[in-house]
DNA sequence: CCTTGAAGCCTAGTAATCCGAGGCATAGTA
DNA sequence: TACTATGCCTCGGATTACTAGGCTTCAAGG
């Protein structure tokens, strides 16, 4: 998986996550990971940062826990994260559509340089 | 459309246009948008850099051509750009097929904090 | 004649992101 | 005792898209 694809996503998974209550970070991960059959494993090096942004950003609440000896940061959405998921969700709905659109419309089969089509005086020796 | 999101897929976007056959940089600009119906309307300071990388990795081949007296820099896709069109593609998919599964997983009502779900001896006041 | 706009190309620097590596602590288990 | 899983954190590196600026040619309008 390329790591660069989830950039800019990584907010909407987060969000997305909590929508079905408030978790952990450490959680949060086991949950990504296992929602997406193994797509989204990601390291806790992304998601610790992400969490403690968003909550800077005003879109998650955190509170300190204790469960079974361990303390655990717990997140929730707030009010203003619950609209900012709409949005982004409505968002990544526009921009799947137009990747679909760009994807659909390109040749299923490859165009090859050496074919007929030709495109002036060039060539194409990759 | 937030600049993040485009991250790591504009090589898919670029190879794609491209598959249909070669093109110069400006009119993959208007290609992009055309097709994507004004979703992508990307600025030459991003395609033009990305047009020199994937000629750098190999992935695509270009030629200057003239027309009407203006000069034109033609890229096309070369083999190994083919081949990396098609496994870019695989990976996008399985990228939205991810996303979606954590999307229709979360609620798609609003989870809130003052509802009766009790997180614990946690206060969610935003 | 001059200016404006579209068509075309380019680059340097900025900002934002994800992640690898490392560190720290506790609980359970071999 | 050592190791694994749980659970949190931070710093720096690498990559990326974009802003802002610059260059040329052609056609149209004033």
């Amino acid at each position: 998986m390329d790591r660069e694809r989830l950039k800019g996503n990584l907010d909407l998974l987060l969000l997305s996550v909590l929508s079905a209550g408030p978790a952990h970070g450490y959680a949060i991960i086991t949950s990504l990971r296992d929602r997406s059959e193994g797509t989204f494993d990601l390291p806790e090096g992304t998601i610790y940062p992400a969490l403690h942004r968003l909550e800077d950003s005003g879109l998650l609440a955190s509170s300190w826990a204790q469960a079974e000896g361990r303390r655990r940061r717990v997140y929730g959405l707030t009010d203003k994260g619950v609209a900012e998921l709409a949005a982004e969700h409505t968002q990544w709905r526009k921009f799947a559509t137009g990747m679909q659109a760009v994807l659909g419309w390109s040749a299923q089969v490859a165009w090859h340089p050496a074919g007929g089509r030709d495109p002036g005086t060039l060539g194409w020796s990759a």
